[in-house]
RNA sequence: UCCCCAGUAGCUCAGUCGGUAGAGCAAGUGGCUGUUAACCACUGGGUCCGCGGUUCGAGUCCGUGCUGGGGAGCCA
């Protein structure tokens, strides 16, 4: 069959058109064949060399196309027209191979194709920066554009995005709807940190004047968001159960192995739902992530339990299979006030937990996941729902080992004389705030929602320990090169 | 932002008491083998992070800056 006049033939038409049997050959994927549950003849594959065996007379390829860990062996004999240019392929190199899929003669692997040809898509020059064998996780930072052709980046990238779908999918199953919440907003004071400006006028301009901002771009003060919990509460309001998922931003000057700039966030938020509904969603959502790796990211996932973390099928089994221990942070200060433990900070009612207490609580005391709620009302911020006691909110963190808090949420205050009040004692400007206390003016109603990082959400599933390398181009303070 | 640690070959690291630079891997060359981060031999490869100081002499000691990491705070 030929193709139309009008076509024109890329290198890998040409490929195909010079070594086809039958044509157009399609490119199967890695991971297709080596599921294969039978020999297949004449495959086309695609994918980059990770390292090259060579024997007297043949070669051994490693091939990985980035569909799943795994490489695929293919054997390239002497008798290739370009065998002396393939003696000399690098790691790194791209491929392009069409031969038979065959019952693998060595031990290792099942499936292995012999070559009937191997064309070189770009040969990799010797100072490709990544060798075949262990690199640092700080070296590999340094090129984060090329780390994901590792295995434990690819792996770490597959999961995440599967990992992603997943949340839709149990949010889905959950009766919630996807949420676009904004991403420039105009609210400021949700006590979640600092803020990234965004604005169009020249630098300096805005100095010392905030009159200056009636002539910016929105004609007011702007920021990348820190939160879309206040857009989420005003769709709960009308659909019911709503969840964000997006990109959040934080100006903090954090330095940690656990905070970014840039992270992604869940925040789903449901009406008609009070502090208890909010903890058994918190709790069901991370069961069904941790139960969603281990059976459908198998293969991804035991890299990281044989090279990251040699406890971590004991920790996702923890947190699937036991009860999330709930206490009052009462009971959290009392705890921690009996333990006997030397805290750098002691325990003390109406302070916040420290990440000493935290871990201390989650992975020494009760060895669980713990959800610690009700807090003193001085510590959190103005929506969250003031208790019967008047002391507390009913504010909850979920805390996990290693990782501490990777869930944090309420209670929503829906009683407008009391949220004006906390308004009032938190400082905030109630003027750029009425659209959102039209929603306890208007039908308000019990309701509750949280947040969680899906970076931490990624630490805790793989054992990673720096949320550096569970996203693919961190943004941190200082750093932006990618 | 604060506290602590580190920076030596392309990568991972060793370097004793202050005495003039080492290994493995990678690269290059040759050999061998259905191999599994293949193996064996040989070869090339250094601004010991920068600057200043102490000393006859500094990779090593002191000061300072930069970069990276860990911890704290902030939080998800």
């Amino acid at each position: 069959m030929r193709r139309p006049a009008t076509h024109h033939p890329t290198p890998c038409d040409v490929f195909e058109t010079r070594y086809r049997k039958r044509p157009p050959m399609k490119r199967t994927k890695v991971n297709d064949l080596l599921a294969s549950d039978s020999p297949l003849s004449q495959v086309l594959v695609k994918g980059w060399l990770r390292t090259r065996r060579d024997s007297k007379t043949f070669s051994f390829l490693e091939v990985n196309d980035g569909s799943c860990p795994a490489n695929l062996q293919v054997v390239a004999n002497d008798t290739l027209p370009n065998y002396e240019e393939l003696r000399k392929l690098t790691t790194g190199s791209a491929l392009a191979v069409v031969g038979d899929l065959v019952a693998s003669g060595g031990k290792g692997q099942r499936w292995e194709v012999t070559a009937s040809a191997v064309e070189v898509l770009s040969l990799a020059p010797e100072t490709y920066p990544l060798q075949k064998k262990r690199h640092t996780d700080e070296y590999l930072r340094s090129i984060a554009h090329l780390r994901p052709r590792t295995n434990k980046y690819g792996a770490m990238f597959r999961i995440r995005a599967d990992t992603a779908w997943a949340i839709h999918r149990f949010f889905r199953q959950h009766g919630f709807r996807w949420l676009h919440s904004p991403i420039i907003t105009a609210s400021d004071c949700e006590g979640a940190g600092e803020l990234f400006r965004v604005t169009t006028l020249p630098p300096g301009v805005t100095a010392g004047d905030e009159n200056a901002f009636s002539q910016d771009f929105f004609g007011a003060r702007a920021n990348l968001t820190v939160s879309g919990q206040l857009s989420a509460e005003m769709l709960a309001l009308a659909l019911g159960d709503v969840y964000t998922f997006g990109p959040t931003f934080r100006a903090e000057n954090s330095n940690t192995r656990r905070h970014a700039a840039e992270f992604w966030m869940v925040e789903p938020e449901m009406a008609f739902c009070d502090l208890s509904g909010n903890m058994d969603l918190g709790e069901a959502l991370i069961k069904e992530m941790a139960r969603f790796v281990m059976a459908e990211c198998a293969a991804d996932l035991e890299l990281f339990s044989r090279f990251v973390d040699p406890g971590l099928t004991t920790t996702l089994t923890g947190i699937i299979e036991k009860a999330f221990v709930r206490i009052r942070y009462t009971e959290a200060v009392a705890i921690l006030q009996r333990s006997g433990q030397e805290f750098g900070f002691p325990a003390q009612y109406g302070l916040d937990l420290q990440t000493e207490h935290e871990r201390y609580l989650t992975e020494v005391h009760f060895r669980a996941p713990v959800i610690v709620y009700d807090y003193p009302k001085q510590i959190k911020p103005f929506y969250m729902r003031v208790n019967d006691d008047g002391q507390t909110v009913a504010a909850m963190d979920v805390l996990v080992p290693v990782i501490g808090e990777i869930i944090g949420g309420s209670q929503r205050e829906e009683r407008l004389e009391i949220l004006e009040a906390r308004m009032g004692e938190c400082g905030i400007d109630r003027a750029a705030y009425e659209w959102y206390l039209d929603s306890r003016r208007y039908g308000s109603v019990v309701h509750s929602g949280f947040g969680m990082g899906f970076e931490r959400l990624l630490m805790m599933l793989t054992g990673v320990a720096n949320i550096r390398d569970v996203i693919p181009f961190p943004r941190t303070p200082g750093d932006i090169m990618f």
